[in-house]
DNA sequence: AACTTACGCAACCGCCTTGCG
DNA sequence: GCGCAAGGCGGTTGCGTAAGT
């Protein structure tokens, strides 16, 4: 849209389709990118900085829209992405959140610190999509919905759980916890930590979501009780911690975070997914 | 080994919202 | 208040590749 004049805009008629078109003739490049181009955009956002996309793609002397920078800088260049394979953490937080917000992938991604929205999305789509496919319903299906709630979310802590109970060698802990980037007080943002304390007694998840501006909060063990959690500090713009919560010492074992192999469609059998078609009353 | 199918992901599309003059 | 431009977001598509036959 970037090649667009002002004065092809009108309400009903500037559309994408017709500046893309216009994109084509003059010359504007769609597609996969190039390291060079990366390499482009990168040095240039480093410089100016994120915002005003479509100037950043001119003095970046990208043919691009400014759009397509934007896009390439928020899901594939920007510095603080995670990769890798979404933990169980992280699915149990996706499941947890859509079911509180539906198909709000940024605000969910706001709660997943590296990942973003459509890497959420994408997931949600081949993996989530799969299993109502496989269970014969619909995806936002009230069925689909208490079987995401009393079956998938209880398996997923239970997993967490109990890969969590392996002892945790010195070499595969680690202090160093995804990313966290806490919103600034002014930001109206809600913002999820993903927690695990590991003691020497007990050990939980706290999912805990604090929206700075009502003051609302929620925070659930692994058995998805109710937990007095961390708060937010607005003037800090930091998450504060309950101390009565396991009191332990806080770290990400390696194997929890990186465990790429329990994807959600081993929590499931054939037998189970039968099991709910029966119960649910398809 | 060749072909087909399924999957995952990057990128695009189109609509909506926001900010500004 | 209005219109324009840019940004944001959810939905969709297309392509590369792994898995299956």
């Amino acid at each position: 849209m970037g090649a667009c004049t002002p004065s092809q805009f009108s309400p009903s008629w500037m559309s994408d389709d017709v500046c893309g078109e216009e994109d084509q003739l003059l010359g504007v490049k769609k597609g996969p990118w190039t390291e060079e181009e990366d390499a482009l955009l990168f040095n240039c956002v480093s410089v100016y900085g994120e915002g005003r996309w479509n100037s950043i793609a001119s003095l970046a002397g990208l043919n691009r829209t400014g759009k397509s920078c934007r896009l390439r800088w928020l899901n594939y260049l920007r510095p603080d992405l995670r990769r890798g394979n979404i933990t169980l953490q992280e699915q149990l937080l996706i499941l947890e959140l859509h079911s509180r917000w539906g198909s709000r992938w940024s605000k969910i991604a706001q709660c997943l610190p590296g990942r973003t929205d459509n890497e959420i999305k994408n997931y949600w789509r081949t993996r989530v999509q799969k299993q109502a496919k496989k269970m014969k319903c619909d995806v936002n299906s009230k069925q689909f919905g208490d079987a995401m709630r009393f079956v998938w979310m209880p398996r997923l802590r239970e997993r967490i759980e109990s890969s969590s109970t392996e002892p945790i060698k010195t070499s595969a802990c680690t202090t160093d916890r995804p990313a966290v980037s806490y919103p600034t007080p002014n930001q109206a943002a809600y913002q999820v930590v993903g927690k695990s304390w590991s003691g020497s007694m007990d050990w939980g998840i706290c999912w805990e979501i604090t929206e700075p501006s009502s003051s609302l909060s929620y925070s659930s063990d692994t058995q998805g009780a109710p937990l007095a959690g961390a708060t937010w500090d607005p003037s800090g713009s930091c998450c504060t911690e309950s101390s009565s919560i396991n009191g332990g010492q806080r770290s990400w074992p390696e194997g929890l975070i990186d465990e790429g192999d329990l994807m959600l469609e081993n929590l499931w059998n054939d037998e189970k997914t039968w099991f709910l078609q029966q119960q649910l009353g398809e």
